[in-house]
DNA sequence: TTATTATTTAAGCAAATGCTTAAATATAAA
DNA sequence: TTTATATTTAAGCATTTGCTTAAATAATAA
């Protein structure tokens, strides 16, 4: 941590300090909300996790088939939606279905409405 | 794009194709929605995005301090964020404040909310 | 039991990411 | 001018990510 060449004179030391204290609490929220949105922040996922939202399951193979991908990255891809709380799964027979979890869901509804009207490019 | 052993008997065609038609009509969105929320999704960049919701405008020697990191790293997250369309500036003499761009204030609403309250864990 | 289907897991690797250090740019003050 | 302050940029490097291939696990059918 070198290069801090620039205290600021007219830094603001009581905003400084109410943004270290927001930080410090906050620690634990944004190091998990962060590590959730890192796994949508990639478009593999993202499609998945849509298509998931407009399907309510699929299993792997499905999601291979569709996305054009090697099975064995899809699951991998899952494996740690699932892991981080994302995903649930069913089985039937041999087969193993994924759907959405109600939490993400729900936060993640904003996204999915402006996907569902393709109005990506106009809200963002 | 080997071991496709699994071209299952039960998959439902009809679902599979409106699947394959939404990903190809909403590629662009995925992509371009993906690349936005992965800037999100490290929580470096998700706590810079949060301390300018609250506080309207910081500059890199303010969050360099607040967050205990080299000016060069944050600099370097705030061009991203900036390249993208998350944040804009505006320079007062030497200094260049950052804040957020309204599309995406009103896009990530719903997490700041939730920061707000630290309620990260009960809601997902 | 053996073979088939559906899925996961482990190992390996190229590409991307995030930080550090050092040098460059830009405005303001002496 | 020269010096100080605020910030960006470039280069280098360790870590992480996302995919491929091949082998392993698990349920069902022959």
């Amino acid at each position: 941590m070198e290069n801090n060449s620039c205290i600021r004179q007219q830094a603001d030391l009581e905003q400084i300090n109410r943004c270290k204290n927001t930080v410090s609490e906050l620690s634990e929220s944004f190091d998990y909300l962060a590590n959730g949105l890192s796994l949508v922040g990639n478009s593999v996922r993202l499609k998945i996790l849509y298509l998931l939202f407009e399907e309510e399951r699929l299993c792997v193979c499905d999601l291979s088939d569709i996305l054009g991908m090697n099975i064995s990255a899809i699951s991998q891809h899952l494996r740690k939606m699932k892991d981080r709380g994302l995903l649930e799964t069913e089985r039937e027979a041999q087969t193993i279905y994924y759907s959405l979890t109600s939490g993400y869901e729900k936060l993640l509804n904003p996204f999915f409405e402006i996907l569902d009207k393709n109005k990506v490019l106009e809200a963002i």
